[in-house]
Order: C-alpha cells, then structure tokens, then sequence
DNA sequence: GCAAAAGTGTTTCGTATACACCCATGC
DNA sequence: GCATGGGTGTATACGAAACACTTTTGC
C-alpha cells in the first residue's frame, strides 16, 4: 500500500507579560528562509526521529529564542493539507508561558529578528502560515485555562504584589476587576505566601507574595477547583 | 537536508449513552490485522492525501463502523515514536459523541467486530497501542466539557425527559444530582423546549423536550456562560 | 495637600443546596 | 396501597459584587 507521510512541526506559541504597562505580549520571530521570508511567525521547527512533540517544542524554542518556558502544553495539531505552499507539513502547535523579564530574545538560526508582540498588535499583523489562526486558538485556550488553573503564575516574576496579578488577570481577560474582591477571593484560595520584604515602589509599600506550590498540590489532592 | 516524515492516523474516542440502564459508552473495534491483531482498539485509519484530520476521522468512523456522529473534535496528538511497533505514526486523536440507539456498529473492513463498551469496563482493558491512554484523556475532556459546554445532547435521542438528562450527567459525572435543582438549573437556562408530547412509561407522565439550537445560538451571542 | 495604591470592612443580592411535600401512573 | 418518578415550593447559607472608608507612601 502507498500511505502518504507528513512532515511534522512543532511550533510554540509563546506568551509573556510585561507589567509597565500591563501587557499580554507573544514572541515572534522574522523568518529567515522562504517560504515566507520575512513574515512574522512563530518559533518552531521539524520534529527530529526519536523526539515526541514536546521534546521538540522545548529544543527549538531554546534553540531558536534561547527561552526555558515555566510552563508548555499541547495546544492544538493544525492538518490542513495546504498549510504549508512546499507540502503536507502538520504543525503540532504548544503553548508556553514564561516571565518576560527573564529572557531577552535572541534570534537563532532560522530567524533574523526575534520580539515580543503586543498581543493585540500581533492579531493585526499578517503572519506566515496559518499561525493567525494558531494565535487565535491559542488566545481562546490561555482565556479559558486561566480561570480555573493557576498557570498565571508562570507569567510573574517569583515575587509579585496582588496588583501586579490582577493587572495581569484584567490583561488577559480584558477586563476590569474590583481590587478589593480581587484580593479577598484570591488570599482565601490560600495559594500564596507572603515573601518576608515588601515591595517598594511609588506608593505605599505593598506586601510580596510568591506561589505556593506545595498548597496547590495538596488543594489538587483533596478534589479542588480553582476560580478566578 | 533529510527530514523524517511520519505517518499520520485519526483515531476516534466515540462516546454513547444508553439509558436503561445508565451507562456510558465507547465504541471499540477488534483489530483484524497485524500489529495488536485481536487486540481492542479505537476505530481510526491513515489521513490520506488531500484530506485534514476532521475529515480523516469523519471518513474513517463511516467506514469502519458505518457512524456519523452529531459531534466531532481533535482531542489531542499522540507523538510517541515508539507507541506503534511499526514504526514512527502519529495518531491525531478525535472525540465524536452520538445517540447509541441510531447506530448499531457494523464491522468495517479492518474490524472484525464492533460493539459499544461500558466505559468502566473499558479502562480495565488492555488496549492496542497507546489507546488506554487516549481513552483516559478523553474521559478528562468530557467531563470537563459537559459542565460548560452543551455537548449533553449529542448523546441523547432527539426528544427526551429531564430524567433522561439528569441521568446522563449523573453518569458521565459520577455523582447523583438533586432532582429538584437540577430540573430548576437546566430549564432556567432556557435552552430546552418543550415538545407536545408526553413519555408514556412506567409512571407518571413525563414532558419531553428538545434542545433548543436557536435559544443556544441566541445565548452564546450575547456572551453566555452555560453551567451544569 | 494630593494622587495612587494598600488594605479592611459592610451591605446587598443572587443562587446553590437541602429538603419537604403533593401529584400521577403502573402494578 | 405502594413504589417510582414528575413536579412545585421554601428556608438557609454562602459567596459574588458593589462600594465606603482608612492608611501609607512619593511627589
């Protein structure tokens, strides 16, 4: 029998937020080669033998950005035959969260350029592929994902203030929220620990709290649900 | 450059619900060939050329068990190298719901035998390939998916009581549901309408309903939050 | 003093939950 | 009559939302 075979890609949609001013941002890179030369996209690349999706995601983005992600999960496989002008390429699309601060980008092999994005600006732009649509999906999981899992946390740095969160929250839900419910609904999850220094800065001081992790899986153990 | 190429599969989870008594369903097919010939596995079959992932599935379901189901997704990517003997396949992973009284499965040409199996039963058999991990994901999805998203109906005949509906979310859910609240919640969602016909069974009268598409499609326009 | 954020407290309201209770049917 | 499900109503409690108010800092 004559069964086709694909090229497979891992690409990784990357996002990271910048607190001043508060912004939801995605790293993009300018190709290098064709097809698409010089079109925004995201960074990504072939699947090598004997690699899963995920190895693949985490090698590349190092490779190509020089970024460890917190956090990377499956997002969606885009199959469309025509995605790809050179043939069937079948893109593993992944999702990552990382602290902005903690990497500059830095272009690798395939790109001349690599950036954070305004997430808004990055909709408006044309991207290579389909990785407009990948972008899209990717907006909708990291929207619903965050309301009942605290991934939000791999987007701040180790020690936050309860407004750097909320800035972060009314970022990606794009919306306002009431900073003194806010503070209530969140310290009552008992997620956070205060970190024994405050926090500096134009204002009264505020108190530094970090991720409890070790709260979070015993919440996990005993059949939790987590809520914004 | 020498790029590996791999072969792609659509494997589809499809669920069904019984009602007398309660039980949630999945469809497996007996394996005809080699590898895992005689093993239980998941209908699914190559991608061919020309052809997305959805539609693979869509095909591959009519094929080998003569289904076409009310509701199909990509659940996840199994990229494994190692999760078929044969060499490097990927297997895009679908999940299809339908009315287990619509189809009674027909062996396809790669299976020698089709039935629907209590999903419990399921997940304490041993599964070609990676299957019983693709079956744990997709029970993860359901469950999660039913409390937002109306995909109940999918696996109900067109007309039904409230107790046809409250037993399937007891089922998939695994708990019992108040009676009184359930009806209260459900029908104060608006989405189900009433059909002027009453279910004649072994006691009292019961109304039939329908799912009500246009009050659905009315209620996720103006930005709607559906819950169990 | 003023602006901006930190932090506490209160009131209101909707709704989830837990039941009590009556109705209608087949056996 | 009795079991079973259909269907209505109510009391309670908890949490979300709205918002008033005080505190503390930099400028």
């Amino acid at each position: 029998v004559n069964i086709e075979r694909s090229v497979l890609a891992a690409d990784i949609v990357v996002f990271g937020f910048r607190p001043e001013p508060p912004t939801l941002e995605v790293l993009l890179i300018k190709r290098r080669y064709d097809p698409f030369q010089g079109a925004w996209a995201f960074p990504g690349g072939h699947i090598e033998p004997g690699e899963d999706a995920e190895a693949a995601a985490r090698r590349e983005l190092y490779e190509e950005a020089g970024i460890q992600p917190g956090y990377l999960e499956q997002l969606y496989t885009f199959t469309d035959p025509k995605r790809d002008p050179r043939g069937r390429v079948t893109s593993i699309a992944h999702v990552a969260l990382v602290r902005t601060d903690q990497f500059s980008p830095t272009a690798g092999d395939d790109a001349s350029e690599a950036h954070w994005v305004d997430v808004r600006t990055a909709m408006d732009e044309v991207l290579a592929f389909d990785h407009h649509l990948i972008l899209e999906v990717a907006l909708t999981r990291l929207r619903g994902k965050v309301r009942y899992t605290p991934i939000g946390f791999d987007l701040l740095p180790k020690q936050f203030t309860l407004l750097d969160l909320r800035r972060l929250y009314e970022t990606i839900l794009g919306k306002a929220l009431d900073a003194s419910n806010f503070r209530k609904k969140v310290l009552a999850l008992g997620l956070l620990a205060e970190v024994n220094q405050m926090h500096m800065g134009a204002h009264r001081p505020a108190t530094l709290y970090r991720f409890d992790k070790r709260a979070y899986d015993r919440a996990v153990k005993g059949g939790f649900n987590f809520e914004v």
